[in-house]
DNA sequence: ATATATGTGGATATCGTTATCCAGATATCC
DNA sequence: GGATATCTGGATAACGATATCCACATATAT
């Protein structure tokens, strides 16, 4: 139900949440999340250009996040790359639907709705701080970066 | 979040569910519910071979549910077109995870769970009978099926 | 200023989903 | 049995999501 994009995006933002105040580069971001180098790299524009993340260019360049951890939610980061698509007009496009969705569409909008509620109440801080419970992405090894080919 | 092949699945079970007891052809089912016919013949074999639908070929074929409309979810439709993926195991295959998912992937499955919850525990017959409210598929049209092309 | 490290933007390739189409199988009616 | 209606199965096409790659812009360090 999630897209890989939203894998992506999501190991991308617990990593910066992780690593606040040291700018990671793409290549230190794909290594630790497992993603690919390239797309990842679009998927870090799209959080740029939405201002969910920073980024510099150059030596020692690299992302981080804009706000604390505690003020960016999961649902956040999702909007971003995968958007919740709510159920806001008949699909049928029946007039007798324009305002009020059918029970089928409005029990599936509200599965949707849980879903932001659910999403939207967890931030990154929420994820990264969870006690008593194995932390994210951390035996990841970054062994050596392979620097020539990913 | 739903694709649109889950769309036609879900339109086209109410509308059997509307119509128990008279089997409904492909283009029937598609003028009712305004999906491409081809595609929706596709569909329906998946939802015949998944055991929900029963189909008969010929003249006064079609399709029917094979369970009454109280028996049959929500959730029971869309798994056989699109599964609800839940989270077992960690996507980054972190051995430390492999028993326990992080935080952010318990998160996510969670969030997965809350739809597989709201959507078995709706019925076909639960949204065809919905007091109050406009009825599914209601005002479609079934005009004049064009029979040449669609 | 030069060398190096890095993000940016766009062109391109790959793949699964969505969709179309048609020949074949099979059931009904006469 | 012949004509007709309908589902079945598979081949094929269109499209968007996923992924790769490279030339370019820009920042840092010396």
């Amino acid at each position: 139900m999630f897209s890989q994009t939203t894998e992506y995006a999501l190991r991308a933002a617990v990593w910066l949440a992780q690593n606040m105040g040291k700018p990671q580069t793409t290549q230190q971001i794909a290594a630790a999340t497992r993603a690919p180098v390239g797309y990842l790299a679009k998927v870090l524009r799209a959080l740029g250009k939405s201002g969910v993340v920073s980024s510099a260019r150059g030596l020692r360049g690299g992302f981080g996040l804009v706000k604390q951890p505690e003020l960016i939610s999961i649902l956040d980061i999702i909007s971003v790359v995968e958007p919740v698509r709510r159920i806001k007009t008949c699909p049928l496009d029946l007039n007798s639907h324009r305002l009020k969705l059918c029970p089928l569409h409005k029990k599936m909008d509200q599965a949707m709705a849980l879903i932001e509620d659910s999403l939207s109440s967890t931030t990154l801080a929420d994820v990264v701080n969870s006690p008593s419970q194995s932390k994210p992405l951390c035996d990841v090894m970054v062994t050596r970066l392979e620097v020539g080919k990913a």
